[in-house]
DNA sequence: ATGGCCGCGCGTCGCGGA
């Protein structure tokens, strides 16, 4: 088939998780619907202990932005997917820029680089691991809101500069209430409050477009569900792991969906991937 | 029965996660 796959992935520990991610995307794969491209969040810890042998005997080149027990952002690319030109793990991830230039932040929270797959034009891909924020009104708060003000400066150069644009990752908001298991009791609250939903909304206004509400969904679709009170056993969710494009990728746009298959395995992150197919 | 988690570290409880 003439079409490409890219997901994202909360994994909650790629040292824990590394089992589940390397079944995944081998199950993907012989699904015939393999994953090209994917962005990691949460990988929990320094560039030098990340896998990135295993991660390449298993076909992908991996560039990484890690820090020790916290954050950390990862994307990979599938070797057999790249563009002749660009076959090796020195031309894989061109332009690459580690965090947001002229936000000064101690935290490994943003991958963008350039992807160049076979039979399609390049692509830019930016991977983040948005702040969670705590409480509204706590300094963690005040910080995601920081961040979300320096992200949108550099996503409002980044549109100009690329046309072909995905924004992926963990942005630990949930845009609307249909994005939320039970709305009436989280009003207000870190993760759907007005503050960090208006640069959700921001982002809409700038040109990109939220995949996964293009296409009719399930009601109650989520993509997180908290290890407590048996979240995922009530469906007790939100969606707050995101595939934003830009126009120039819309009406190539084939499919997106949540898995939650890899969230009923042993030892499961609390995240599910989300998978975008996009037609070359 | 409405609450029961999980990963990490100069670790064995405290913090952050969402």
């Amino acid at each position: 088939m003439n079409q490409y796959r890219i997901a994202t992935w909360n994994v909650n520990s790629i040292k824990v998780r590394l089992p589940h991610l390397l079944n995944w995307l081998s199950q993907q794969a012989a699904k015939n619907e393999p994953i090209d491209i994917i962005g990691l969040q949460e990988l929990k810890l320094t560039e030098d202990k990340f896998p990135f042998d295993e991660l390449e005997k298993a076909g992908y080149y991996s560039l990484v932005a890690g820090q020790k027990t916290y954050n950390g952002v990862a994307v990979l690319v599938r070797k057999e997917a790249l563009s002749l030109v660009t076959q090796n793990l020195e031309t894989a991830f061109l332009d690459f820029q580690k965090n947001i230039p002229g936000f000064v932040d101690e935290q490994q929270r943003l991958i963008a680089t350039t992807i160049h797959l076979k039979n399609t034009q390049p692509l830019r891909f930016i991977c983040g691991y948005f702040p969670n924020g705590q409480a509204v009104g706590s300094e963690k708060f005040i910080y995601k809101l920081s961040w979300l003000e320096a992200l949108q400066t550099y996503l409002e150069s980044q549109l100009k500069a690329y046309e072909r644009l995905l924004l992926v990752g963990d942005y630990n908001i949930a845009p609307k209430d249909q994005d939320v298991h039970d709305p009436a009791a989280w009003v207000g609250q870190n993760l759907v409050s007005d503050e960090e939903r208006k640069y959700f909304f921001n982002m809409e206004a700038m040109g990109l477009i939220d995949s996964y509400r293009m296409f009719e969904q399930a009601p109650k679709s989520f993509s997180w569900w908290d290890y407590r009170m048996m979240g995922f056993r009530r469906n007790a969710g939100m969606r707050i792991d995101h595939i934003l494009i830009s126009q120039a990728l819309k009406e190539k746009v084939a499919l997106c969906t949540i898995d939650k298959m890899p969230r009923t395995w042993e030892q499961p992150s609390d995240h599910a991937p989300v998978i975008i197919t996009i037609n070359q």
